[in-house]
DNA sequence: ATTAGGG
DNA sequence: CCCTAAT
């Protein structure tokens, strides 16, 4: 195997580390307010961490021998393999997110079988600022258009940035609805490439490696005349109006473009002089009549003819997120063939690899032979998102991201294909299905597909809206498995790994060797929110921020709440003991004494844990649910709960009476 | 970062 | 479990 530089991803049990409690904490010192007004992140931020975490967090795993979960420190770290030589560096990029960047931002016909897009200009450079969660400690990087303008960032950036981030959006602008997006995420192996390529970027206005794959890659489907329908745009205008909220008069429309690398300045020529026209044609457009002007534009190298067919372009033609083939429209992960990044095909956004584990040297007791695999980037596959189109880009990011999180909030599953077709026999092993560490990187690959949430039928232009959140319902919390408790860890119980199952991912039986599908994807911890929160992008983006997306997909910007994890009973028996000892005063000792390991358990958890096994211990055992507390801890709850509010009077009685010393902590008797 | 308390 | 406020 003669990988030049390879990254090896286990999706064995893999688990997002939650979100750094400092993190959390930090967001908290933040006033409500302002909090939310940051949390209008942006796409950027959100695929960042998305990216980084897929990309990114799993590296480590290769480092020890798997035994132990991944520890957050390893977050930031990536491990390099070169070649055979396994000669391994470990660069510390910072936060994953600033990893990945936003490359680009398409237009793109929002028909069916297109994918042309035409990149836009914005008209106002000033709406394209971009902020890289870096922005938080203080580095701003900013892109203008063309033009990238790196200050003090240079570095911040981080030493590892080959991801890149694909952002196109379609859609019809002249009403403001029915915008996709699509949302690819890239993985670029050539990460020295794109350092190179940044400092001289100020000119190329790319930014990104070298096989960047630009909109070529995403060309070559074709227009497809038979989507056309005729559509009664009124009504659909009128839906739209009501539903989304975009009363604004459509002015310019501003778009953010960002034109990745490329390398090659005749086409970013061609680019920017088509996007001039672009922009041109849609002042003109927002002048005449708006409704007949659905300027689906895209292009294929050579011919931005518009189509009159194209420009009547029907509002109400949107694909359905059930009726997505998962053959041919984006959501494919595949893997990865480990040549090059980017293999030129617009559909192939997404791999993986499955490596034949060169470098395992036995690092793997328990199973036989584990696959590597490795998802090199992944795409959304469908997402839609309706906007005004006067609301800017930086609304447009938190509407993405929005539906973004989302998605990822449950409205997403994942598939298996091997050799291409589809492997639907959850209930195989890796082996019977034909999967090992010896059949090469092409033969496997995944696909996001939208969870069938609702049926066809029921999207009607009235439902528009909640295409866009048609994640929200979608709880996270899909447990695989019963949550019942067979394996809740007790007191030093082993760290396993609660993966949190995005959509119905697995419904699979376990055998003792849980398969790797079983586990690729990890839960999106309900920390995004607070992973993605930044600094609000820019003046402009604030102005519509207001106008920005719909107030439907108001949960969708909550973070996902955490999954509720009962407290078992040896859990209940270690608190009550660690309370007993250390008093009610004291979480943190608290859960540094009995609850260390288990990472979803915060001192904040206990402690509500504790007032409410205080609240059981006193209402009648009838009334109390879930699993029963043995009535024994209930009665030690009760006792030590009254003595250690007793030592707290005492304690507080001595303060004020005067300055004698506190009553030394003593454990209850 | 922790703690306390309301929801 | 989440959210806030106050340490």
């Amino acid at each position: 195997m003669v990988l030049k530089r390879r990254l090896d991803y286990e999706f064995n049990g893999y688990e997002f580390p939650p979100v750094p409690r400092a993190a959390r904490s930090a967001r908290r010192r933040v006033p409500f307010k302002k909090r939310f007004q940051e949390n209008q992140m942006c796409a950027f931020d959100l695929l960042a961490v998305v990216a980084g975490k897929l990309l990114l967090e799993k590296d480590t795993a290769l480092e020890s021998s798997n035994i132990e979960p991944i520890d957050e420190s390893s977050v930031n770290k990536v491990r390099e393999i070169e070649g055979e030589n396994s000669e391994a560096k470990v660069h510390d990029q910072g936060s994953p997110a600033r990893s990945v960047f936003v490359s680009e931002l398409l237009h793109v016909v929002p028909e069916e079988d297109h994918c042309h897009k035409e990149p836009l200009c914005c008209e106002n450079d000033n709406n394209a600022g971009l902020l890289s969660p870096a922005a938080t400690s203080g580095c701003k990087e900013k892109f203008y258009g063309d033009k990238v303008v790196n200050r003090e960032i240079k570095n911040a950036i981080g030493t590892f940035s080959p991801s890149k981030v694909d952002v196109g959006f379609s859609g019809n602008f002249d009403d403001s609805i029915d915008t996709k997006v699509d949302v690819k995420v890239e993985h670029d192996l050539k990460d020295e490439s794109y350092k190179s390529e940044k400092l001289e970027n100020e000119t190329a206005g790319g930014m990104f490696s070298s096989d960047s794959t630009l909109c070529a890659d995403h060309i070559p489907h074709c227009f497809n005349p038979a989507n056309e329908d005729v559509v009664n745009i009124v009504s659909s205008r009128d839906d739209d109006e009501n539903s989304s909220g975009c009363t604004q008069p459509s002015t310019m429309k501003r778009f953010f473009r960002q034109t990745s690398r490329i390398g090659d300045r005749r086409i970013k020529k061609i680019l920017a002089s088509r996007c001039w026209k672009v922009a041109s044609r849609l002042k003109d457009a927002s002048f005449s009549n708006r409704q007949g002007d659905l300027k689906p534009f895209y292009h294929t190298g050579k011919n931005y003819k518009l189509d009159r067919s194209e420009r009547l372009y029907p509002i109400k033609k949107r694909r359905r997120f059930s009726s997505s083939s998962p053959s041919n429209s984006g959501g494919m992960i595949y893997t990865d063939l480990a040549q090059k990044g980017c293999n030129g095909d617009g559909s192939a956004n997404g791999s993986l690899e499955s490596s034949s584990n060169a470098g395992k040297q036995g690092s793997f007791q328990p199973r036989d032979s584990q696959v590597k695999l490795r998802i090199k980037s992944f795409r959304v596959p469908e997402l839609f998102i309706e906007i005004p189109e006067t609301a800017t880009i930086g609304s447009l990011k938190r509407t993405v991201v929005d539906a973004f999180t989302a998605i990822l909030g449950g409205g997403v599953r994942v598939g298996v294909l091997l050799h291409g077709r589809k492997v639907r026999e959850d209930h195989k092993t890796l082996l019977q299905t034909g999967i090992s560490h010896s059949n090469h990187s092409d033969a496997l690959s995944f696909s996001l597909e939208p969870n069938p949430l609702r049926s066809n039928g029921s999207v009607c232009s009235g439902d528009l809206n909640s295409a866009v959140s048609y994640q929200t319902p979608q709880p996270l919390s899909r447990y695989p498995h019963t949550p019942s408790t067979v394996h809740q860890s007790t007191g030093a119980a082993s760290p396993e790994p609660q993966t949190v199952i995005l959509g119905n991912l697995v419904e699979s039986d376990h055998d003792s060797a849980p398969s790797p599908t079983d586990n690729i994807i990890a839960g999106i911890s309900s920390d995004l929110k607070d992973m993605l929160a930044v600094p609000a992008m820019n003046a402009a983006a604030g102005s519509l921020a207001v106008v920005s997306a719909n107030r439907k997909s108001k949960r969708a910007e909550m973070a996902q709440r955490r999954i509720r994890r009962p407290f078992s009973v040896s859990e209940v028996e270690a608190l009550v003991q660690a309370v007993e000892q250390l008093g009610t005063g004291r979480w943190r000792d608290v859960k540094v004494r009995a609850f260390d390991h288990a990472k979803h358990r915060t001192y904040v958890d206990l402690k509500d844990k504790w007032k409410t096994l205080v609240h059981t211990a006193r209402i009648s055992p009838q009334q109390r649910r879930g699993e029963a507390v043995p009535q024994e801890l209930l009665d030690r709850v009760l006792t030590a709960h009254a003595y250690w509010s007793h030592q707290q009077q005492l304690n507080q009685q001595q303060l004020s009476d005067s300055c004698t010393f506190p009553a030394p902590l003593l454990a209850m008797p």
